[in-house]
DNA sequence: CGTCACATTGATGCCTCTCAAAGCTTGTGG
DNA sequence: CCACAAGCTTTGAGAGGCATCAATGTGACG
C-alpha cells in the first residue's frame, strides 16, 4: 500500500489537457455534499473515499467505496449539483479536474470527448464484469472465474499485491479465500508456484 | 413481462438521430462473437442475452447478463473488435445502432457526444450503486437500502412488476424476498398496502 | 371452474462469516 | 547474527443465513 500510494500520491495525470488540482482531506472529512454546485471530477490518489446518500429518513446509504486510482463523481460533470456525499474514511488525496475548464476542454476538442466516453464505456464493462463475478456465491467458483478472466494465456496469475487484497476485491473475507484457493489446488483446479497461481485445464 | 415486451418489441428510439435496426435472435443464437469486427452497439428490447468470454482453457465465463431495456457493446464503439460474445438465453429482440453511422454522428455531433457520455456515466453511477447493494449480506438490510434509494420523498415504492422480478434485480431468490419484506413488516420498518411498499421511519 | 403464475410459509442442508489460534515471512534494531 | 515485532498465511470450530426443495394459498383470466 505503501507503494502504490507513493506512487500515485505524485502524480495526477491531465484529463484532456486539463490538470487536477491536488488535495488532502482528513479521515471524515467530506469532499462535497450532496446538493453543492458541482466543481468538477475526481481522481483518488491515495487513501479511501466513500459515496453515500442520506435517504429521507435520515440513514445514510453507501453508493460506492472508492479505490486508490478510481476517478469518481464523472456524472457531476453533466449535472448541476452533486447528487451525492462524498466523505473520506480515511486521509486521503485526491485531485480536482475542475468541472468548467474540463467541460470547455471536452466540448471543444472532440478528440478529447471522445477518448473520455471511451474510458466510461471500458469502466461499465469492467464493472459489470466485477458484478456478475459477486453473483456466484461459492467462493471457489468466484476465484476460479476471477483467474479465468485475470490469467495470461498461460493460465497464470501472479497477484499485484497480497492475496488479502485480492479477497477484498473478490469481496469475501481472506480466510475463505484461502480456503477456496486451497480447495481448487486439491481439485487439481489449480496450482501454486510461489506466489503466482497457475491455471490446469480440466478443472470445472 | 408480455406488457414490457409489448411495449419495448416496437420501441427502439433513435441514438444521436441513428435509428436502430431491428432483429429478433432464436434461443442460443449468438449476436456477435468474439473476435467479430465491431458492427455497432446493441439495446435488448426483450428477451435475455448473456455477455460471455471464452477462457483459455475453453470455459466461457459470464461477463454480463443483460436485461431488457439495457443497452450492451458500448464499448465496442471505441474499439474494432468485440471482445466477449453475446449469447440469446431465449428468444430476444435487440435493436443494433450500426457502429459506422453512429460513430459519424457522434463524432460530428459534439452535443450528441455530449449526450451519450451522460448516459455512460449514469449507467456507471446506477451500477455501482448496485454493485455496492450487493455487498450487502443481509437479505432485509439489502432489501431496506434498495427500497430506501428507489422510494419516492414519503418512503413509498411501488413495484414495477411482479416482487419476483424485484429478487431477482436484488440478487437473492423469491423466498428470501418475501421472508425479508416479513421480517422488515415485523420490525415495523415497512408496511404493505395493496401492492406498495410504505418505508417507515426509524427501520434500522 | 380449472389453469397458471405469483405469493407465502415450512424444513433442511450447505456454505460463508466470524472469532480464534498457530505457523511463516520479512524487516528492524540491538 | 539474533531477537522481536508486525503482517500475511493457514487451519479450526461454531453459528447464522440464504438457497433449495416442497407444499399450500391466492388472484386473474379464459
Amino acid at each position: 500500500m505503501k507503494q502504490i500510494d507513493a506512487k500515485l500520491a505524485g502524480t495526477a495525470p491531465a484529463l484532456a489537457g486539463v490538470t487536477a488540482e491536488l488535495q488532502t482531506v482528513a479521515a471524515g472529512a467530506t469532499v462535497f455534499r450532496q446538493g453543492d454546485r458541482s466543481r468538477g471530477i475526481f481522481l483518488l490518489l491515495a487513501g479511501s473515499v466513500r459515496l453515500q446518500r442520506v435517504t429521507p429518513d435520515g440513514t445514510a446509504v453507501t453508493l460506492h467505496q472508492v479505490r486508490a486510482g478510481e476517478t469518481f463523481a464523472e456524472a457531476s460533470l453533466f449535472s448541476d449539483r452533486y447528487h451525492c456525499d462524498a466523505v473520506a474514511v480515511t486521509q486521503s488525496r485526491v485531485g480536482r479536474y475542475p468541472k468548467a475548464a474540463l467541460a470547455t476542454a471536452l466540448r471543444g476538442d472532440p478528440e478529447s470527448l471522445w477518448r473520455f466516453s471511451a474510458d466510461l464505456a471500458h469502466s461499465l464493462q469492467r464493472l459489470r464484469s466485477r458484478y456478475e463475478l459477486k453473483q456466484i456465491r461459492s467462493a471457489p467458483q468466484r476465484v476460479l472465474q476471477f483467474l479465468r478472466l485475470r490469467c495470461d494465456a498461460d493460465g497464470r496469475y501472479a497477484a499485484p499485491g497480497a492475496l488479502m487484497d485480492l479477497a477484498a476485491e473478490l469481496g469475501m473475507s481472506h480466510e475463505a479465500l484461502y480456503r477456496a484457493l486451497a480447495t481448487l489446488e486439491r481439485d487439481g483446479s489449480l496450482s501454486r508456484a510461489n506466489g503466482a497461481l497457475h491455471l490446469r485445464a480440466g478443472g470445472r
